[in-house]
Order: structure tokens, then C-alpha cells, then sequence
DNA sequence: TTTGGAAATTGACATAGATCAAGTGTTTCG
DNA sequence: CGAAACACTTGATCTATGTCAATTTCCAAA
């Protein structure tokens, strides 16, 4: 339990990086087809498009603070960011991540109750508040769409909820590992980059991870060389990470195999 | 770690309850002003209205399984249901706990991914899936009050998160002392009922408790022993809490004071 | 009113994971 | 290239919570 407060965020990014309006940066946006905007006809893209900006963000970047008025809602175009939430002591606790297409901020509110931070350099399609959420109210498509992916975020968050309240270190650990291979691998595939499925570099830090699962560094460090010690995994240079038995490290990992 | 793996739940109910059309059901509803038909014109609410059924549930009763192909959905009209999601080798994660208003049941799947079983008794407006579904796509007006509903859920589900994976026994007791406290005294409000805010029954038993928290009975029963002591609470008849220091309890539930 | 059973409490002990501390790799930057 | 900074690992303890077991309290049915 750390003594002070720390902000969980390097540093706070500074306004808008303006951009051109470029007419076809919808057409060649990344997450065109499987995003917030699939459902969207052209004419309904093209109004949404001027209200759009493209932001970049370095890893280690604060996007959304939980303290500040939200300005403006965001689609991740690359890169992952993490959702956590802190306690008035400094404990802080993950409670999602985001990868491209995923929408980030709270639709309807003017503040997150979260933070929402860039895990690598990250690549986002911002949209200014209050003109998105009348344009949402307007657009019942969209707003159908975004209800979609609300959904499955709730899921998520509940998929999360029985992971930290009944498993143990170990089953959490191969929990993630297991997730974290599909999700990059399906990252992978979004851009259209060769990717194998048992084989990855970890998108985040020890630090970050334990933050994710409710345990201290060394938790995870041990359950990792445990892990490799069965003959599971490999992990070279730190970061990258080699399934070596999927069906063992899903049977360890607690969960239903499906 | 139980070795066995039961339901969680005592038995399955019997199908529809049939109940007459009553033209003035919706208008008498208990949830009428505040719950997912708060918006909806009275001409709407007669379209609604003719694929509703009324329906009881008994205490421990099941209402949704995680398996079995969801046929209906639910608003909650009295009574308090409980969702829970259950590992393979039967630990039991309490994920969240349903009040009146509250909607239940995955819209736009035909599954949920956990179940649903009655605390107390209980009483809920049903709609049968596909005709809800196709309704709710015509209906943006109940579209969007669902879409708020569910993004308050979702909040609630991190905070949660944030609960499980960061707070000690004892300030996660503290915390539900506090948050049951509040929805008790919100439930009476909503039935017109005169309501003390620091003092009420529990809904839920030592056992509900810790499945809710991520605990065992005994860690629970010890906490509550321990607050007794500190002269926080007091407890008569092993259900009734009396609030005795809302200010000591906040403090101790290691959350921020709003 | 008594009695049986469920729910809750309490105690003694075991253990998973936290904490504290000392390393070893890995990357960055002068 | 070397040094500093950071990320990770490993070991030795400590402690909060789980586990197992024995009561006690409460409530319902006879």
C-alpha cells in the first residue's frame, strides 16, 4: 500500500493537434468496418467526419482524467490504452483495456469516473462532447452501435469481476496470458500484419499487469517463472511471450474452455 | 473450494404465470417514473404494454440460467434479484444485485453469460425476447433510456472492480454497509414507505455477502463482529444494522467521502 | 413451549500472497 | 562503450484471510 499519492500518468497531453480535414480520413480509417461507425451510411459519415479530429498520444500519456470535465469522447485508431480508477491512499486498480476499434469516455456525462491512460503510443479519432452527444441523440443507428459496444463492455467488466473475486494468482496469470495472446492477436489481423497466435510481446509491464489483476509485482513475476518452469510458456528478453501448451494453461487457468 | 459443483439456486420455476391484460397495469406500475418506461408517451406504453406479463418469483428462485436460451427479459417491479457468474469448479462470483427499477437480461443476445436468482421475493413485468428485440429496434426513445440504464450499470460494475481487486475484508464490509444502506433507503422511498437511512434489514445473508465481496462467511461475520466493537454499527437479530457512525464507517470503507 | 435445523459467530491453525530486501537483466543515453 | 536507470526476478519473512471445527443464536414447525 503506497504512502503518497501518485498520479498514475506521466504527464497531462496538451490540446488538440489540429489536422486537416482531410475528406477521405474516414475511408481510410483503420477501424471503418468493425468500430462505432460500421453501421454508418456515407452521408452519415460525412456529417459526423467534421466534427472529428485525429490525436496522438505517446505511451505514458494521460487521454481522460477522472477529476476534469470530459471535452471531448474518443475511437482508438491504434494502439491500447488501460481504464483504472485510484483510491484516495493511491491504490489504483485497472479495470479495463481498450483496443482499436473500442470507444473511450462516458456517452451522456461530462466527466469519466475513471482515468484512461495510453499503455503504447496510441493513435485516436476524437469527438467534441456535447456536439457528439446531440448528433448521438439524432442518429439512432449510432447510438444503436454504440449501445452494442456498451454491451460488450459489460460483459467484459463482469467476465473481469469473477476473475478478482475468485481466482487465484496463478489462474489469473494464465487468465491473461490467454487474453492478451488473442487480443493482440486479433490487433495483428485488424492491421493486416502476419501474426501467430502463440507467440507475442506482452502489451504491458509487470507493474501494469499486476495492476490489471489486483496483486503486487512479485506475485506476477513468480507466477510467470512458475509457469515456465511447468513447461507452459517461454518468455524472452522479458517481453515476449511463447505458448508452449494452450490446453494446459487454459485448464490452469480455471475457466470454462470454450 | 467446494469439490462439488451446485446450482446456485433452488429450482427452476415454473413457466408464465398468466395474468389478465389489465388495461391500467402500466399506469399502476411501481416502476412507472423512474425505470426503463420513464420516457415513453402512454400511446407507446399501450404498444408495450400488450406483450407484457406480470410475474412472481420465490425467494432462491432462478430466474435466468447462463445456459438455457433466454426467453424473456425483465424489469424489476419489487424485490431484489441477485446475478452471479459460477467457475467450472463451482466458486461463485456475485456480479451484481438487481432493484427495483432495475432491466435484466442481455438485450440483442439470446443468452445470458450469468444467472439470475431471486433474493427476496420477487416481482417482475416480463417481455418475450424476440418481440422485445424487434421493438426496441423501431423504438429509439426506449433504445436510449436502456442504453442509459446500461451505462449506469457499467459504472457500477467498475466500481466493483475497483472493490474486489484493491480493498481489504474490512473495508469492503464497510463499503456494503454503506451501499446497501442507501438502496434500502431508496427501494422504501420508491414504495412511499417511511425509511430510516441508518437503520434497515439486510437483504442479503452472510453467505450472499461473501459471495458478493469475494470472502468467505467468516471473514464476513468476523468484520461485522469487528465494527460492532468499534462501536460503528450495531446488529439485532443478525439482520438489522443500525448505522451508529456514518462518518467512522466512510473513513474506514477507504473510499473517497461523496 | 419445545425442538430441530439453518444461519451466524468464534477459535485455532494453515497458507497464499504481501512486504521487504537483495539481486540480475535490459535499455537508454552520454 | 560504460554507466545509470529501469524492469524484472528471487529469497526470506510476515500477515490477512481461508479452512476446519465447535458453539451459539435465531426461527419455524410440532
Amino acid at each position: 500500500m503506497p504512502s503518497d499519492v501518485e498520479s498514475p500518468v506521466k504527464q497531462i497531453t496538451s490540446p488538440y493537434t489540429p489536422k486537416s480535414h482531410d475528406e477521405n480520413r474516414c475511408q481510410l480509417c483503420e477501424v471503418r468496418a468493425c468500430g462505432m461507425c460500421s453501421d454508418l451510411s456515407s452521408d452519415m459519415l460525412a456529417d459526423l467526419r467534421k466534427i472529428t479530429r485525429s490525436r496522438d498520444f505517446k505511451a505514458g500519456d494521460l487521454i481522460f482524467s477522472d477529476d476534469q470535465p470530459l471535452e471531448s469522447y474518443a475511437a482508438i485508431k491504434e494502439g491500447i490504452v488501460k481504464l483504472s480508477k485510484i483510491l484516495p491512499d493511491g491504490r489504483q486498480q485497472t479495470i479495463g483495456l481498450g483496443f482499436p476499434p473500442d470507444f473511450i469516455g462516458r456517452t451522456y456525462k461530462d466527466k469519466n469516473t475513471y482515468f484512461v491512460s495510453a499503455v503504447t503510443d496510441v493513435t485516436v479519432c476524437t469527438f467534441p462532447r456535447d456536439l457528439f452527444n446531440a448528433y448521438l441523440r439524432k442518429n439512432s443507428i449510432l447510438e444503436h452501435r454504440l449501445f452494442e459496444l456498451t454491451l460488450n463492455e459489460l460483459d467484459a467488466a463482469r467476465e473481469w469481476m469473477l476473475m478478482l473475486g475468485q481466482m487465484s494468482a496463478i489462474e489469473k496469470v494464465a487468465t491473461v496470458i490467454l487474453n492478451f495472446g488473442e487480443k493482440m492477436h486479433n490487433a495483428k489481423v485488424l492491421q493486416g500484419l502476419p501474426s501467430d497466435e502463440n507467440s507475442y510481446e506482452l502489451p504491458l509491464t509487470r507493474a501494469e499487469i499486476s495492476e490489471f489483476l489486483g496483486l503486487t509485482i512479485e506475485t506476477v513475476s513468480r507466477q510467470f517463472s512458475l509457469l515456465k518452469k511447468k513447461g507452459l510458456i517461454n518468455i524472452r528478453q522479458q517481453r515476449y511471450v511463447d505458448i508452449l501448451d494452450r490446453e494446459g494453461l487454459r485448464a490452469l487457468s480455471g475457466s470454462f474452455d470454450d
